[in-house]
DNA sequence: CTGTTAGCGCTTTCAT
DNA sequence: ATGAAAGCGCTAACAG
């Protein structure tokens, strides 16, 4: 079903017809009738290739992603999806697996499909920054969603890790805890900025705690917290970078005795675990859906104007409080 | 650049240049190399648009999903990825919200993208079965995964909910737990399955216990735990439809005095939270990432040769049992 | 206002 | 073994 057929049909020509599709050039009344009509009982749908290759857009953009699978993530694809697909733009996915060669071979991909854009979430490091210049130097606009942070030249929509960082700790100390610990990961620039969180708030509160893991995990959470533990460090609030580590460390506390959180507090960020955990424990909750949306929505500007100034937007994680279950009026009557 | 350009700057011919990328014809090795060279310095990449239009065939796949933010959708999401990119095909994701004005505006979309084929996970029901027809008699190649399941004219992959819910329901038989209930969702499909599981597994092993809410939530597995205490009900094992409505369950069931696992041990379904709840309950684990790929697999069958018998694979989820945190043990000790 | 027509970049017969 | 040329379906001058 081309658009020839439709114009025989209705016995226009074929540029009428795709005037009246695309409604961008005066047609009389009578004719855009007969030319809807012809749509409709032909069952005509344009086709895209031929209209992008007569165009040169091709209505889609890309969001290279570490992990679909990451409840983050999944969240951010969502906003991108949203604002894209009610500008008419299609999103393809390319998962990365955190892994650098992958990552190589989805720019090479994207590049040869030509896409009018590209929201980028990755790791730190220069593999990115490579491969996001490549993107670049083919003219493909792109948008940093959440990390990395460390390329300035780029519109960027970014959490603010560190100020969230404060207001997570800040729930502590109005919590009424006296020395408050924090559990990173070793090495992450995302974890260091919530450490620095975590310390200027503290600052002039009590004494720096820390224990560090290898890595955002379940374990690396409970060896951190037994390593507190073991040391003999008094705490009765404890800051985890992430909800899976306050998990581990919720685990680890109990097993040793502890109650959470009459006896020791804990405050993840996240919030992608917290509510489910038997509601004992707070967290930060990421505005994932917010980013995604505001990357595409920055990502669609950029596509209509090339040049004007680069955006970088910080937004903040909220506090999120649980409030179901045995524990939620258990922390809130500590505040 | 332009396949053009390269043949002029190599000094051959369109026809040879598109010998040498697509590797379909005897090219000899002197021009080869002259034009794999010519494609290095002018960093040539072929136009996809171009190829599609010439070629008929556009090189993408559409996941329809419901919500891209469930994890057993990402999963299935990723597996479809992986195979797809394996075969040099794109993935473009319509997340319908479990809405059907939605669904039918991206089935529309899906169409006018002349995707080469879609893998489609949706509600039960009419609306789901229309829109698959729709695509299908638009010849594009459909194939479903996890559900809907009352459509057996086309390519599925579904789980075996009923079976696995046997394995679940034995295991907490093997634990010695004399009298089980079950807490699913009242008009729901797959928890009718899931009942239906519990129902064979327990006969001749205790009565049944059930208690239903309205939906795979927390609250409503919290609400379904406590009609049962309410009325009264005696058991010292529960299955749930769902890991969400187990941890509802759990909740409540500490709430009222009971230790779990060691008074009720419970089950759950998805392994989605189980994981994560302090581990104090079992779950059955579906194989997600695997259904993705079965799907795409038999997506790419189809796509290959039309006809051919319908093809409906049944997976069965797997008995995750935590092995980690202070309740770990306690379960596994029970077993 | 409407129609004709020349591309968009690639593939693919069909000659040579 | 290689090349010339005719489309694929659409858009956008340009002509009428």
């Amino acid at each position: 079903m081309t658009i020839r057929e439709v114009a025989k049909h209705a016995g226009v020509s074929v540029a009428t017809v795709s005037a009246v599709i695309n409604d961008n050039k005066y047609v009389s009344d009578e004719l855009k009738q007969k030319v809807l009509k012809a749509i409709k009982e032909l069952n005509y749908r344009p086709n895209r290739w031929a209209k992008s290759l007569a165009t040169g857009k091709g209505y889609t953009i890309a969001y290279i992603v570490p992990d679909i699978t990451n409840p983050i993530f999944s969240r951010i694809t969502k906003g991108i999806q949203d604002v894209a697909n009610k500008k008419n733009y299609s999103v393809i996915l390319a998962s990365t697996n955190f892994d650098n060669p992958t990552l190589c071979r989805y720019v090479d991909w994207v590049l040869e499909m030509r896409v009018d854009g590209v929201v980028f979430t990755g790791r730190h490091g220069s593999t990115s920054m490579k491969e996001i210049r490549r993107l670049r130097s083919a003219h493909i606009p792109v948008v940093i969603a959440l990390a990395p942070s460390d390329i300035t030249s780029i519109d960027r929509v970014l959490l603010d890790d560190r100020g969230s960082s404060r207001t997570a700790v800040d729930f502590l100390k109005k919590a009424k805890r006296e020395s408050i610990a924090f559990v990173g990961v070793r090495g992450s620039t995302t974890s260091h900025q919530r450490y620095l969180g975590y310390k200027d708030e503290i600052d002039g509160w009590c004494e720096e705690l820390l224990s560090f893991g290898e890595d955002f995990t379940w374990d690396d959470g409970y060896a951190a917290a037994r390593a507190l533990l073991e040391q003999g460090g008094k705490f009765d609030g404890l800051f985890a970078a992430s909800d899976i580590m306050a998990l581990g460390v919720m685990a680890c506390l109990k097993e040793h005795g502890y109650h959470v959180p009459t006896d020791i507090q804990i405050m993840g960020f996240d919030n992608t675990y917290a509510q489910w955990s038997g509601q004992a424990f707070a967290s930060m909750s990421i505005p994932a859906f917010e980013m995604g949306m505001k990357a595409a929505t920055q990502l669609f500007d950029r596509m209509d104007e090339t040049v004007g100034e680069i955006k970088n937007y910080r937004l903040v994680a909220e506090l999120a409080v649980p409030n179901k279950g045995p524990y939620a009026k258990a922390i809130k009557s500590l505040v």
